[in-house]
DNA sequence: ATCTATTTTTAGGTTAATCTAAATTTTTTT
DNA sequence: AAAAAAATTTAGATTAACCTAAAAATAGAT
């Protein structure tokens, strides 16, 4: 029985709700994140459970099941192959691309996606410096920081978003702000908490504790 | 208002069995091709008329209107660039592609197909030799005919299939008949129709009537 | 500990795409 | 021009994924 594209949209959001600790996912969340009604999801939760997907009991939330999480998994696979496709081969910025992988996300093919990681020459991350699970399903999100968490004075290099609207994306490039960039905390102003950085040691400006917020970043 | 897979599948479709000279499409003739009964072709061309895809008189079978003849060429661009991309750059064969861009070819975003095209290098073909619609809908079938018109000691190309099956695709990969490929017939055999030829000029084979009759090929 | 507010589930419907069986229309044959 | 056969449509159901409104369960606040 093959899963279909409301349902692997379901395992991946729980995926990404109940973090890395496994946390439980509520009714609710789901609603918001589906963007349905609260009702709707307690119908595609029984139904996820009586496939094996989730772990569920009434009122408690849901899990993952082993079964599940590979779903999600593979799913979250393609769509960060895909937009790395859309990338690098296509020359599509990185604000543009999510959307065009949620789609093909849910192409079902193994082959397919095999071949295309070859294509690609296996990446590890995507154009948004989220990391991308192998052919086994073994994904390892690295240690990265947020930026406000740096302390003055230090260089930091930027490694991946919390937020992907495009809006955010936009006004990072507006900023000269790209994966891999450098950046030196110069200051914190007290006035509105925004930071002022030097990018790549060469241009300065302020950040908002808002845009900060949404910056993972490495030490050294 | 969005066009769904289905109805993309049943437009495609349409526009198949109607063939250049636009004749109508019969409800059996659907129900065939989509492996639907001719109960539900009835409640989708219903529908496909109200959204003025389809000009449908009850009893009387269908043609496309120039709206649906635009979607349907829209989804027949997709589908032959979606191939050219699985051949070219990912290294599929010829008999393992058509099912996936079957898929792809319901990916809903001008810009991708646009970008995708100018990255294969604006290709005219698709890996069985059929013509790919231009961005602005024109489709011109190239005046090919088929390998049984051809005269004992004529020299043609290969240009194209009319049997997708993986089955005959791979056969002719058997045979060493490819896209472009010389083919000179030397003799027609009397007990089985089957005929003579030589590939490329340096391998004689036999090839069955079966055969003949779904290879398009061109003069000299 | 009880009451209140919030969350979640159940009940009952809708729409798209399918089905089977029956009715109707068209086509073909006598 | 009937009668028979074939094609097509209508009638009435089903399933997946959604909805609103009402009921039930849990959590929070006195
Ligand atoms: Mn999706
Ligand atoms: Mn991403
Ligand atoms: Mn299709
Ligand atoms: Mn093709």
């Amino acid at each position: 029985m093959q899963n279909s594209f409301t349902e692997e949209n379901y395992l991946k959001i729980i995926h990404a709700l109940s973090g890395r600790e496994g946390l439980e996912v509520s009714t609710n969340a789901l609603a918001e994140s589906t963007s349905t009604r609260a009702a709707s999801v307690t119908d595609m939760l029984r139904k996820l459970a009586e496939k094996g997907l989730i772990h569920y009991k009434k009122y408690q939330g849901v899990r993952l099941t082993e079964a599940g999480e590979k779903v999600a998994i593979n799913v979250i696979r393609k769509h960060r192959l895909w937009e790395v496709f859309l990338v690098e081969k296509l020359g599509f910025g990185w604000d543009e691309v999510h959307d065009i992988a949620e789609e093909l996300e849910h192409i079902p093919s193994d082959h397919l996606v095999e071949r295309l990681d070859a294509f690609l020459g296996h990446p590890r991350f995507d154009p948004h410096g989220d990391p991308i699970p192998d052919a086994k399903g073994n994904l390892t999100e690295p240690d990265y920081f947020i930026l406000t968490e740096a302390q003055i004075g230090e260089k930091v290099r930027m490694m991946g978003v919390l937020d992907h609207a495009p809006s955010f994306l936009q006004h990072l490039d507006r900023a000269g702000i790209t994966l891999g960039c450098l950046i030196e905390i110069t200051e914190i102003n007290e006035y509105d908490k925004s930071a002022s950085v030097q990018i790549n040691e060469n241009h300065t400006l302020f950040i908002s504790l808002e845009v900060s917020k949404n910056l993972l970043v490495q030490r050294r």
